[in-house]
DNA sequence: CCCTTACCGATAAAAGTTCTCAATAGCATG
DNA sequence: CATGCTATTGAGAACTTTTATCGGTAAGGG
């Protein structure tokens, strides 16, 4: 299992640690594209001794391998997504949580390259509003 | 001359200040979406005496009271956005500079609304790339 | 001109993230 | 399986960005 997370860091001549592994576990685990400390929090009960240093280090790293992304959605917060498919964001504005817009058009960023010339890596889309469950506690707005 | 941000800081009951006016200027006049520091940077040749406290402070206040907007585009940076149309954003992922880009759609807005049943209050587009000045020093990628 | 109080500057504190370093443990090699 | 190299770890300091505290100041209404 996670044969393709191993290879990709075997090849960038990463080594395969148990702290690397639940890092990557934590955020996966979690759908909900946590921060630093959320997996932090996720992965201490199955690794007590692990450090925060080590979770930001991991995170870092696993993200240069391309093998998480960061997403920014709140003020000061760098957030973890392990899905790798082109997708959209939705960002509660209340209880803050963000998840997954299952669509994606790259005609978007063709018909925006065209028309400005510039070059175009990729583009986020994020809608923000109030989830189902906070729009019962709060009806208001 | 901004009869409209005046009018509306009296109306909100709060006080028109050198300071608060000196911080609306700076990240009016940077066009590029500044942080905190680039304003403070920005108004300490005009205003030494101010403090960094103070520039955190009205740009908070001008956000509540809807004369400011914020964007998060880079890791743990806050940047301000004086241009309140709706529109999009250009992020150079090499010298982090953001540009307005001016189009805007609400049909995405709708469309996503329907097919989920989500309560939609607003969407943030951005586009990430190499700005024209980036692109010719580092032609690679 | 005076009074109330929102605001200011300075600084400490909080929150989020990265750096430093000695000790440890992956893993390639034999 | 034992050995050696070095990437990685945990702990804590340091750094960056933002917010809170507080005594003094000044905006603006009367
Ligand atoms: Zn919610
Ligand atoms: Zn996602
Ligand atoms: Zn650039
Ligand atoms: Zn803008």
């Amino acid at each position: 299992m996670q044969a393709v997370l191993v290879d990709q860091l075997r090849k960038a001549n990463r080594r395969i640690t148990v702290q690397r592994m639940q890092v990557f576990e934590g955020v996966k685990g979690l759908d909900s594209h946590p921060s630093a400390l959320e997996v932090f929090e996720a992965v201490k009960p199955r690794l007590p001794s692990i450090s925060l240093a080590t979770v930001y280090r991991n995170l870092h790293i696993l993200r240069l391998e391309g093998l998480l992304r960061e997403i920014h959605c709140d003020r000061g917060i760098t957030r973890f997504d392990s899905n790798l498919s082109e997708h959209y964001h939705f960002h509660c504005t209340s209880c803050q949580r963000v998840s997954d817009v299952p669509s994606y058009s790259r005609e978007i960023e063709r018909s925006f390259s065209e028309k400005t010339g510039l070059h175009i890596s990729g583009h986020h889309l994020t809608f923000q509003g109030l989830c189902n469950d906070c729009l019962k506690v709060e009806p208001s707005r």
